[in-house]
DNA sequence: CGGATATGCTTTACCAGTAAAACACCTGTT
DNA sequence: AACAGGTGTTTTACTGGTAAAGCATATCCG
C-alpha cells in the first residue's frame, strides 16, 4: 500500500494477529444455544497486549484488529470461485468496474475506481485484453487516452461470477442474524462515511 | 493472497469499490446535528451494481465491501507512523508478536501469529536480525529449530511505536461515539468468532 | 540399528505491485 | 507559431510476496 491508493495489504490490526491452535471440541465450553459461542483470535491477541502494557488503551484493536481479520478472511474465501474462474480479485475488481459503470472507462478511471495505481491498472488491462475480456480504443479528441471496454466474453464472465460471490459472502456472513447484518452495515457505513467524509482525517 | 495465510490483500467488496469524487460541500444535504451525515463510497458502488443486476441480493456487499474499504483507510492510515520508524507492518507484525507474547517464538511459530507463510518470515527475520532488532539462538535439542527474541533495541522500538500507533487508531475510530465502538466490536467480535470457529465454513 | 517418512526452515524462481522516470499528447500564453 | 507546463498512460528498476523444491534433522517402526 501506498500513498496513492487505499488498498489493505496485511492483516495487522496493531500487530494484532494470534492464531491459536484450534483443537476443536476441545477446552471450550460447549456453546450456549445462543450469544458469543466463540472467542475470536483479536480477543486473544488484546489480551495479550494488555498483559504487557496494563496502562495502554487497547480498544481500538477490538475493532480495528477484527475488521483487519475478517478481511483477511473474507478475502481467502472469496479467492476460491475467482480462481476457478481464472481471475485474480484485482483483475475481477478491474471487470467489475467496468461492468457496474455500464460504460467505458479510461485507464485513469480504472485505476481511481479499484483503488490502485496506474502502473498497476496498466498491467492489468494487458493481460485482460490478450485474453480477450476487455477491449481498448483510442479517444478521436485526445489521442492520449484509452477508451477501454468489456467484451461480450467479459461481460459474460463477470456475469457468471457475481452471483457465486454473493452466495459466498451470504454463506460467510452467515453467522449473524438478520437484524445484527443490518446494524454492522449501518455502523461500518457511518464509520465509513466520516473517514472518507474528511480526506485528512486519517493522516493526522 | 494464497490459500496459505489470511491476508487481505485487496479493497475488493465484490468487485466493489467506487472512489466517486469528492466534491466537497456539494450536492449532498449539509449533514443533520446527528446520524448518517455522510455517504460511503461503498454505498455508491452497490447502488452501481443494483441497477445492472436489480435481481440479485446485494446486501453482503454493504458489509464486506466496507471491512474491506475499511481495513484500506486504516492500514493506510497505520503505515504513517511506521514508515517512520523504518518499519513495514509486516515487520512490526512480525516484531509484535515477539513483544506482546513476551517469549521467544520459533519461525514457524511467527509465522502463525503474522498468518504469514513461512518464507515471508524467514525473509523478514533475516532483515530484523541484520538490523539489530532481533537475535536468534539454535534450539539444543532440535537442531533444526531457531528461537528468536527481541533485542533490547526491537524492544524499545516497539514499545515506542505502539502508543503512536494506538493514538492513530483512536484518531481514525473517532467518528464514532463511545456506545457506536462498543456495539461495533461485538458485532465484529460475533462475526468473527463464527468464521473462526468453524475453520470450513469460509471454503465451502 | 537403519531406512522411510515427517518436520522446521531456507532457497529458488517467479510474479504482481510500487515509485519514479519517460513518453506522448494537449492547452494556454505570448 | 512556439514553447512551457500539465495530463494520461506506459515503461523501468526494484521490492516483497508466494509456491515449490531443497536441506538438515528428528522420529517412527520393522
Amino acid at each position: 500500500m501506498t500513498a496513492r491508493n487505499g488498498r489493505p495489504a496485511r492483516t495487522g490490526a496493531v500487530g494484532a494477529e494470534a492464531a491459536r491452535e484450534r483443537t476443536p471440541g476441545a477446552g471450550g465450553v460447549p456453546g450456549a444455544a445462543s450469544g458469543t459461542a466463540h472467542d475470536d483470535t483479536v480477543a486473544g491477541v488484546v489480551r495479550q497486549w494488555r498483559a504487557v502494557h496494563p496502562d495502554l488503551d487497547t480498544a481500538p484493536m477490538e475493532i480495528i484488529g477484527r475488521i483487519n481479520r475478517c478481511a483477511a478472511l473474507f478475502q481467502q474465501a472469496e479467492d476460491a470461485p475467482l480462481r476457478r474462474a481464472g481471475l485474480s480479485r484485482p483483475e475481477f475488481d478491474l471487470l467489475g468496474a467496468l461492468r457496474r459503470t455500464g460504460r467505458e472507462l479510461t485507464p485513469s478511471e480504472l485505476a481511481r475506481e479499484t483503488f490502485s495505481s496506474g502502473a498497476a491498472v496498466t498491467k492489468r488491462l494487458k493481460q485482460l485484453t490478450e485474453r480477450g475480456l476487455v477491449e481498448r480504443r483510442g479517444d478521436p479528441r485526445d489521442r492520449r487516452v484509452a477508451h477501454v471496454r468489456l467484451t461480450d466474453a467479459g461481460r459474460a464472465l463477470v456475469d457468471g461470477v457475481l452471483p457465486e460471490q454473493l452466495a459466498y459472502e451470504r454463506a460467510a456472513l452467515s453467522g449473524l442474524d438478520g437484524e445484527g447484518q443490518g446494524e454492522l452495515a449501518a455502523l461500518l457505513g457511518e464509520l465509513l462515511g466520516r473517514l472518507e467524509g474528511r480526506p485528512g482525517a486519517l493522516r493526522i
